[in-house]
DNA sequence: GTCTATACTCTGATAGAC
DNA sequence: GTCTATCAGAGTATAGAC
């Protein structure tokens, strides 16, 4: 339940940070837990040991209050999101894909918040589009280093491919979350076999058909 | 506005139906204009000429109403989503993208009730598994055909390729929905494209980087 | 910063006349 | 089948005490 975190002295700035720290990482707990459509402002607030009023104290609306859960997610999947130099190391598209499938409560999250994210004004529109540039450039370099290593098709439009595989991991994700049935990770993998190279190292593993 | 249609005689129940078809044609009309998020049930309502009340005399509730939107959009489509026997038209799929990016408030119709389909209990979870089963079977089996045709990869696991086909196009329009800058068919073409083989006939349009 | 208490607002759903 | 009128409900948002 409430996480028992060292609390600075109040007032302070820092304490005011460890505090919202503490909602949003209770947010992705309970929601984690009990998926999107479920969960409600005073659950949270009762996961982090507060009243709802008293989250919104910290963030003014409950849509800016997702749109910092979807960011703090980020940040927790750091490991995941930021590619790693070694070209042994799978791809951070191929790492989310197999990670997603542990996380059904989260992914529904992601789902529904992209779908709402279609009004502009929306706080999470902001998110997604910020979010997008990142990926979509950390996908595409990574690709090129693996062409320039001679470990992915050569003539693929590298941008075009990262953008294809960002597109079949949010689409996977929607229709998974409806028919869990659906092999999203295999189909991720699938794509980028299609493009990889062969080496000694196997790329990712096999695909059943669906 | 109202469409001036004929109408068999009171009580019958083609008239019924014609109501039914009245309404869900004019909620197309209203959401394709006005987009998901500004559309209430009274538009709906006012656009047909009638009142919300109205309407939840022949659809119990909204979502149940919404459901069968998503399935007149389709029946409206049909040609789009019916495959051609001559190999040398786009594919279903191809069709598809070109035609979604002229119909934008339709595009965020089906994202938004997709991610809300995520709910067992929601309306529209069974049409997004029924027409998952169609329209995947329907692509699956044209790949085949082709295969055998010689026009694409022969290597490839045709369900598998229609199941990243499926997932790019929702995976497409989500990110289109709220960037419309990225290429939505052009995504879809490049990937079609890497399976497809030369003939003399182009199978598809360029694409530019995002 | 946090709580209690309450207001609000929106819109979908229902009851009953015609 | 359609309307008028009214309600219900579900949370979110706010005011103000502590």
């Amino acid at each position: 339940m409430k996480s028992p975190e060292v609390r600075p002295r109040r007032g302070s700035y820092a304490r005011g940070r460890a505090t919202k720290e503490n909602i949003l990482r209770s947010a992705l707990d309970v929601i984690g837990r009990n998926g999107y459509g479920a969960t409600i402002l005073r659950d949270i607030a009762v996961e982090v040991g507060m009243t709802q009023a008293g989250l919104l104290h910290h963030f003014d609306t409950k849509e800016k209050l997702l749109a910092e859960v979807l960011r703090k997610r980020d940040e927790v999947n750091r490991e995941i999101l930021t590619p790693s130099s070694d070209l042994g190391e799978p791809p951070l598209i191929i790492k989310l894909a197999h990670h997603n499938v542990e996380v059904p409560g989260l992914v529904q999250l992601y789902v529904r918040l992209q779908a709402e994210a279609v009004e502009p004004e929306h706080p999470c529109h902001e998110y997604f589009l910020d979010r997008d540039v990142v990926i979509h450039s950390r996908v595409t370099r990574d690709i090129e280093r693996r062409q320039k290593a001679g470990l992915f098709d050569p003539e693929a439009d590298a941008a075009v491919v990262a953008r294809m595989l960002l597109a079949l991991s949010d689409g996977l994700q929607s229709q998974w979350a409806i028919d869990p049935t659906i092999d999203l990770p295999g189909t991720v993998d699938a794509l980028w076999n299609k493009y990889a190279r062969p080496s000694e190292r196997p790329a990712a593993e096999n695909t059943q058909p669906n």
